[in-house]
RNA sequence: GCGGAUGUAGUUUAAUGGUAGAACCUCAGCCUUCCAAGCUGACUACGUGGGUUCGAUUCCCAUCAUCCGCUCCA
């Protein structure tokens, strides 16, 4: 389909009951989004696809479900305390990146400390006195950013900076924590890796586009830890595994690229990142990011922590920080990716359209709905059929409107099957299954329905 | 965060300084034996808060939200 807006989307998703906006009576609330019953489905079933894939199906793969608020040490050792809580500055010249308030500090020798002040004041004194960079000795800075990047709250009911705590920015630090504890319970060897999905919180600067970047944001982790050397390999060895998830899922290939990071781009902690790309409607985005973390994470956590976070190589005998590797996705990110891919508004006849998700069987919200033909006629026995495949099947049941309708209606959120039941069903035990895909449509016994779909889902 | 635009039922929209009309959707009933039929009826809206005014959905201000661009993006 051409020119598929993201307001398309929004409204679809809405219409249908996918997605809602936040708090919607209340005005809403920037950038939140609700998962409305449909969207809770596909939701869930994408996160169950992925753990087949990465957990269920990987020989040494473990599945944790960390504590979202965590002792705020772990932040302070990762790194996202110290980094992004301040008035950074970077120079343009070198890319060197500095605390704004410093800068004026070290300049003025302790004269002006920068307190108090807000980033516009710091901007101005930084630009009008041009304080150089202590790195390259240039003065051409980016502007300030403020970075708080960690949502604080306070755990117990008091509001003292003693009970401060954040929620967490990323999952991944819950699986670093908790290294030692699955490699010993899970009695792991190295290379191994340990999941994780989870809701994850950043105070984004600028969020958008729907639900492609929000504050409040699930991921999929996956923490892949790895002789030191190898990391490089089990990178390229991720990288073609997330794109096949992808493509299994149903995104179509031409809608994703890997894009590398330069060397500038590259986060800190990271060797090495590509990330997969999907062709959203607002343009190419980031789905899927696959960094090399190398030995970063386990060694600052080493050292604050002062627990030994190694790996005693069995068969050389070696002591080691293990590398890591992270293939890590946004769940609403390949939510949004799976419905733009998927929608589709048909012509299947001069001036007629039908609006259409093609979601692959596995994800679909309902894989089946169950239609009596008349409903004075065959509603009684529709809902007896509704009760035997619901024990097997989100099944979802429809007496209104005439079949053709409600073919339509199943169509548009992506059901793959529809079974209508009619005298034949109530006489021989038959009933017509109808494709959302092809539209065509056959008749099966009543006693086949179950293995059929079974049949035909992966995940 | 900055600049611009926008805000009327679920969606698309009309009109108006005297509190709003439609289409589609939804729901109920009738009809209907396999791809958006028809008939009857029903529900649902001026984002929020102030101000001006006898009276505001309309004018003004603020706020909230969304979109576009810039910026930013552990």
């Amino acid at each position: 389909m051409k020119d598929l807006t993201m307001e398309k989307i929004v409204n679809y998703c809405k219409q249908y009951g996918f997605v809602y906006q936040g708090s919607e009576i209340y005005g809403g609330l920037a950038n939140s989004w609700d998962y409305g019953p449909l969207g809770k489905e596909i939701k869930e079933n994408i996160k169950r696809a992925w753990w087949k894939k990465f957990i269920q199906e990987e020989r040494n793969s473990f599945g944790i479900d960390a504590a979202i608020i965590m002792n705020p040490q772990v932040w302070v050792a990762s790194g996202h305390v110290a980094s992004f809580s301040d008035p950074l500055i970077d120079c343009k010249a070198c890319k060197s990146r500095h605390r704004a308030d410093k800068l004026i500090e070290d300049f003025t020798e302790g004269k002006e400390t920068g307190d108090g002040w807000d980033n516009k004041k710091l901007e101005k004194f930084i630009s009008d006195n041009k304080v150089p960079c202590p790195k390259c000795g240039k003065s051409d800075f980016t502007g300030i950013r403020q970075f708080n990047l960690l949502f604080e709250t306070h755990m117990g009911v008091t509001e003292d900076s003693s009970s401060k705590v954040y929620l967490r920015g990323e999952t991944a630090q819950g699986i670093f924590v908790n290294y030692n504890n699955v490699l010993r319970s899970g009695r792991a060897k190295i290379p191994f890796g340990i999941g994780q999905i989870g809701k994850a919180f950043r105070n984004e600067i600028t969020p958008g586009n729907f639900i492609f970047r929000t504050r409040e944001f699930e991921q999929m982790e996956y923490e892949f830890f790895c002789k030191p050397d190898t990391d490089l390999e089990w990178h390229a060895y991720w990288k073609q595994k997330c794109l096949d998830f992808l493509k299994e899922v149903g995104l179509k290939e031409e809608n994703l690229k890997y894009r590398d990071h330069s060397p500038e781009e590259l986060s800190f902690y990271s060797k090495a990142t590509t990330d997969i790309e999907y062709k959203y409607p607002m343009g190419w985005g980031e789905l899927w990011g696959i960094a090399d973390r190398t030995d970063y994470d386990l060694s600052v956590h080493e050292k604050h922590s002062k627990t030994e976070l190694r790996y005693l190589d069995p068969e050389t005998n070696e002591k080691y920080i293990p590398y890591v590797v992270e293939p890590s996705v946004g769940v609403d990110r390949l939510f949004l990716a799976l419905i733009c891919d998927a929608y589709d508004e048909e012509e299947i006849a001069e001036g007629d359209t039908r609006e259409v998700l093609h979601i692959i069987p596995s994800l679909a919200a309902y894989k089946v709905a169950v239609l009596p033909l008349v409903k004075k006629y065959h509603s009684e026995k529709a809902l007896e059929v509704f009760n035997d495949l619901s024990k097997h099947f989100m099944t979802t049941y429809d007496e209104s409107g005439s079949i053709g309708k409600r073919y339509r209606r199943e169509d548009a959120i992506g059901t793959p099957w529809c079974i209508t039941i009619d005298d034949e069903t109530i006489n021989n035990g038959t009933v017509t299954i109808r494709d959302r895909d092809t539209m065509k449509q056959e008749t099966i016994e009543l006693s086949k329905v179950i293995e059929y779909i079974k049949e035909r889902i992966n995940f």
